[in-house]
DNA sequence: GAATGTAAACTACACGGTGTAGTGTAGTGT
DNA sequence: ACACTACACTACACCGTGTAGTTTACATTC
């Protein structure tokens, strides 16, 4: 017979909030475990229960952070849409990190931190890799009606997103967000490109 | 009248070899100025009376860094190499970072730099654009010689870039290194995609 | 159904241990 | 006179723990 228990996870969420807020703001390092129980208004102890490290608790921030970015959108190939538009949406959801300033400032303590910890970095990339497959069926989808000729659906799958991280994605979580225009400009540019990449076969 | 004057720089030199070698291994923020003043030869006092602070000491090693990969070879327009082959060494001269595990361990500790000061980011990858006109200029010679058609030098050389930085050089900088053919395949098709994109003009 | 017991969850706060940036100073060597 | 050394020392920040006491909510009892 189970005794008492109480419900913790409202305490619990409160303090993965308030590591979020406190880490997106300063960083993994510059963020002590006194801010955050102060942060989430509660006793540095009682974090220290439900995390036994600093570490512990990163992860479980990271962990909604990667549940919540990687419910991303699966784009569909869609026959009325034209190809540079569709690219335009796999484009879209990768960067919408950048939209908003605490999903940016977590890249930013992510990339901090993985830089120290190749481990770790490796482990976590993986993960994001899931948007690469859904572009390469998307590709064959769209080869499969004629509309461009794909050799190696898996490596056009990585070229683009190479583009586009390499572009777009890492250069502004890096230094911050570059002129709307100028990104709409640079875009429109590599997808074009590598539209034309596709289409002699 | 030149009072009495000792020439300093072999000290001041071996500090800063001395911060590189720790900073690479160790990143910045767990390198003491204990550790570089040992690895050093020198006293701390002496680090102190050479550098003021340690982020001083840290924007000589960096300028030390980038005098010495800056120092890029400048690809000229060659009529008899095949176009893709003087791509490829325009990428490989971006890449070379990678085969140096000082540099490399540089540039990740810069990363982790940046993240934290986006200030010093932009300041500092305003310099690493200078390889961006290089590219241009070389688009504009190839396109005055009719081999290919640019419409914006600038722009076509902003995707190259892109694509080479997302690409190849990021994920290795922050994972660590892939497989040289997984790379070499890449790289193939990251040149044949860009050139498809000047040739229809 | 209200009063009451009780253990789990929580608070407040001090403390140990450690690491590190940067300084002060007296003295050595050239 | 100047560069340097050796080393003690300040000042501080931070992770993680120990502890004594308080609140909360569930279970039992009346």
């Amino acid at each position: 017979m189970p005794r008492k228990k109480r419900d913790t996870s409202e305490k619990r969420g409160s303090i993965i909030s308030a590591a979020i807020e406190a880490f997106q703001a300063e960083g993994y390092d510059n963020t002590s475990m006194d801010r955050i129980a102060e942060l989430a208004g509660a006793s540095k102890r009682t974090v220290y229960n439900h995390f036994p490290t600093k570490e512990a608790l990163f992860e479980a921030v990271f962990d909604r952070f990667l549940g919540e970015v990687m419910a991303l959108k699966r784009i569909p190939y869609d026959a009325e849409l034209s190809l540079a538009e569709q690219l335009g949406d796999f484009a879209a959801a990768k960067l919408r990190v950048l939209d908003d300033p605490v999903w940016l400032g977590l890249m930013r303590m992510a990339l901090g931190v993985f830089v120290r910890d190749p481990e770790v970095a490796r482990a976590t990339l993986a993960c994001a890799a899931a948007g690469e497959d859904h572009l390469a069926a998307w590709l064959e989808a769209a080869a499969a009606a004629d509309r461009l000729t794909v050799q190696n659906s898996k490596l056009s799958a990585e070229v683009f997103w190479g583009m586009v991280s390499g572009g777009l994605l890492w250069p502004q979580v890096v230094q911050g967000p570059m002129p709307r225009p100028e990104a709409k400009v640079l875009e429109t540019e590599l997808i074009r490109t590598f539209l034309a990449g596709l289409s002699p076969g």
